[in-house]
DNA sequence: CGCAGGTATCTCGACATCAAGATATCTCCG
DNA sequence: CGGAGATATCTTGATGTCGAGATACCTGCG
């Protein structure tokens, strides 16, 4: 089946011919999917009341493990948004009583970020949803196809999360 | 080489071992291998003194064909972004004199945009630009295997691109 | 022809993000 | 011990995006 790159593609190769387009065929794909998940995603997480943006935040919280906290900077590199966004992100989540700040003991300009038990409850129901929508997505795919495009994109990955960038 | 989804993946294995989280290990890459693009992209364009969104309406255009001239409501469907948002970016682009804005010989509601010639430079020598860093990116790839991920994004790119949505 | 419903674009207000810089604190070398 | 430079977080102002609704125009049925 075609898709809009396939037409992208094509329509550079007409009117580009002197250009070697290729690399769109995997990068451009990889943008406009990234995209189309973005929309599915609040789509599935509005069923649970939460933004990407705050599931985001809350399931880095929840994969910490007990006692739940990470400092803003830790959630900084996880999330890949500036310290601005994130220092905004925590006063919301907090007037929504879905997390709190904690002073860090062990470093006075440092702060830990806690979830508190309806944050955790909220974490696990919408990856549980989120989950359910994306093994839809995936069923296009044989198990052994899917395992390979994840091994694929990871050698992609790999040199952004290893290199600091 | 291990990558962050790697890092996520275990994470929730020990935190909720109940759950399958395995859809995470292609679409997780896929949301953050695009985040890590679009800041290349930017750093990219900047060295021609365009913004991304600047690039991808220009672009849109470019690829059109003579005279480079589409409906906002086709520049929408290629872009996955809102009508406000396209107005925006028009009005824009019109005050940097990129494109121009003309009336719809056919229909008296619709508008055609069209590049100007110093648009379709810009968009051209951006192309080239963002080509010679993408290839740089998958250079981690043999030729082989750009071939196959191509095919296998395609195949979940597809179904949203052809089903209206 | 005339009107109901659909379509194309624009307007407006709310909001999330970023970049750059401010502030407070830590670290480590001399 | 003291101070320079690094680090953690927050502040601020500009900007881009979205969603919902407004407006103008088109289309097709009766």
């Amino acid at each position: 089946m075609e898709d809009e790159v396939d037409r992208l593609v094509a329509a550079w190769r007409r009117e580009r011919p002197d250009l070697d387009v290729e690399p769109l065929e995997v990068l451009s794909r990889v943008s406009r999917l990234a995209r189309h998940l973005d929309r599915a995603r609040r789509t599935a997480f509005a069923e649970h009341g939460l933004e990407p943006w705050e599931f985001d935040v809350l399931t880095a919280l929840r994969r910490a493990g007990s006692p739940y906290q990470l400092s803003p900077g830790q959630l900084l590199t996880q999330t890949l948004v500036t310290s601005g966004t994130m220092t905004n992100r925590i006063d919301r989540l907090t007037g929504k009583g879905l997390v709190k700040r904690l002073p860090d003991p062990d470093d006075r300009r440092g702060v830990l970020v806690r979830l508190t038990d309806d944050g955790r409850d909220r974490a696990d129901q919408a990856l549980a949803g989120l989950l359910a929508h994306e093994r839809e997505l995936l069923a296009q795919l044989t198990s052994g196809q899917q395992t390979e495009l994840a091994a694929l994109l990871r050698l992609l990955v790999a040199p952004f999360d290893n290199i600091p960038g």
